[in-house]
DNA sequence: CAGCGTTGTGGTATTAAATACAATAAGTAT
DNA sequence: ATACTTATTGTATTTAATACCACAACGCTG
């Protein structure tokens, strides 16, 4: 089958960048949704994104948009998949790219701006209809994530900087939806560069556990040098 | 910063696929390239690859623009990267798609066609200068690739439909610039869902070796139903 | 057909890690 | 102090990874 079509033809699709931003919270992972105060899909919730301009190099875009709608900036964003369906969008061609972040959602302060009428985190599990295919390319892209989070020590993007081994414990169940026994969870990870801090909780109701860190400096030189390999769970 | 750019601005860009097919064969894990018989890039190797139809869906695309170009039909193409740097493509923005696929060389035929004038099978550390920015594409699938084969039993797609345990310790080998020990290896391995075939190694000047088959039926269902996890090398 | 070289296959002893489960320690609230 | 909640340590068991040795099976050569 041979197709005739003119070079024009060939040019004239657009190209958008969707920022999926998760955060966790209350032991769940949330994603940052916007409602659309723009056609098309006006009213709907969606995940922030918008068009790519043309002398613009893809992750700049990312960037670039997604501090337009949310006021983020310095946000670690990573490249995950196309979606590209004919009629995903109704203005015409676009293809779009998502793009990936990890944050910590007590240090984040997302605000409304550009088209963007309010702005919400929610749980994962309990997202529902939103604009365009975004719940596709929601499911994909947190698929991944999780897929990640085993053998890439991401989840310390999403935790405060200082965390209880109890919240890291929380982080993992929640995402692999397994329960873990407590004190084999902690062997388990005394082999992570974590730092042992000399704080401990304050205004809990209990025994105050103990602070930790992670420690990139000595993630980054254990990699490079050595053997060493992040991995939970085989 | 607000730009002000007109509607069809933005829908001026195009979108294309590049094929990344990998093989199998004498130890050394290879890539399909094909001579470019067009402007730009003329002469110079390249991935295969071509722009995305207007109406037509990016996995279709994938499989449409392979087949036109090497004649190769029925290869399960998977999603790789984004590339997308404004200047990459000296016709105008095209931002490009990554597709991957693990192919049986000894099974695979691929002629050149269309406008293609040759076309080469070359290890993967072989390669040489490309056109537009395929040197760049082919370094980031090819490393998604030995990621893939930590994980995922994809090696069997680029092994003969029976292989040998040395051939997949071999392409394991070289994936991952290793030596492993043969008797350990395949202690590793007895945990697969292998099919030891009553047939043997012909023609060879030594011992001939037990045929095996990897059993896809048989990793499904161990996959859907229980725990099973494939795991090659923590 | 004996003996050599090559490749495949089986075994063991050692080490390290994952798991299950029990027990203890350290705080808070009353 | 006591009860209660949560954090932390300990042990015994099982399981898997590793290193290394020995042997078996086959083709080839003389």
């Amino acid at each position: 089958m041979v197709y005739k079509i003119k070079f024009d033809q060939f040019f004239s699709y657009s190209f958008s960048m969707d920022c999926l931003i998760f955060g966790f919270s209350n032991g769940k992972i949330h994603i940052l949704l916007v409602k659309r105060a723009m056609e098309p899909y006006g009213g709907y919730w969606a995940i922030p994104g918008d068009l790519v301009y043309p002398d613009e190099d893809l992750p700049n875009a990312a960037e670039r948009i997604l501090e337009e709608l949310t006021e983020l900036k310095n946000v670690a964003l990573r490249q995950g998949g196309v979606f590209g369906k004919p009629n995903r969008h109704p203005q015409g061609r676009v293809i779009t790219n998502a793009y990936l972040a990890m944050v910590r959602m007590n240090e984040t302060n997302p605000q409304p701006s550009s088209w963007v009428e309010e702005l919400r985190w929610v749980p994962v599990d309990e997202v529902e209809m939103l604009a365009f295919d975004h719940n596709e390319i929601l499911t994909a892209t947190y698929q991944r994530l999780k897929e990640r989070f085993i053998h890439e020590p991401i989840c310390f993007d999403m935790l405060p900087l200082k965390f209880t081994l109890n919240e890291l414990q929380q982080l993992y169940e929640y995402a692999f939806g397994i329960c873990i026994d407590k004190p084999n969870f902690r062997k388990r990870i005394k082999n992570l560069p974590l730092i042992e801090l000399k704080e401990r909780q304050e205004n809990v109701k209990h025994r105050p556990a103990t602070l930790y860190s992670f420690d990139w400096e000595k993630y980054k030189s254990l990699v490079s040098e050595g053997h060493f390999e992040f991995n939970m769970w085989l």
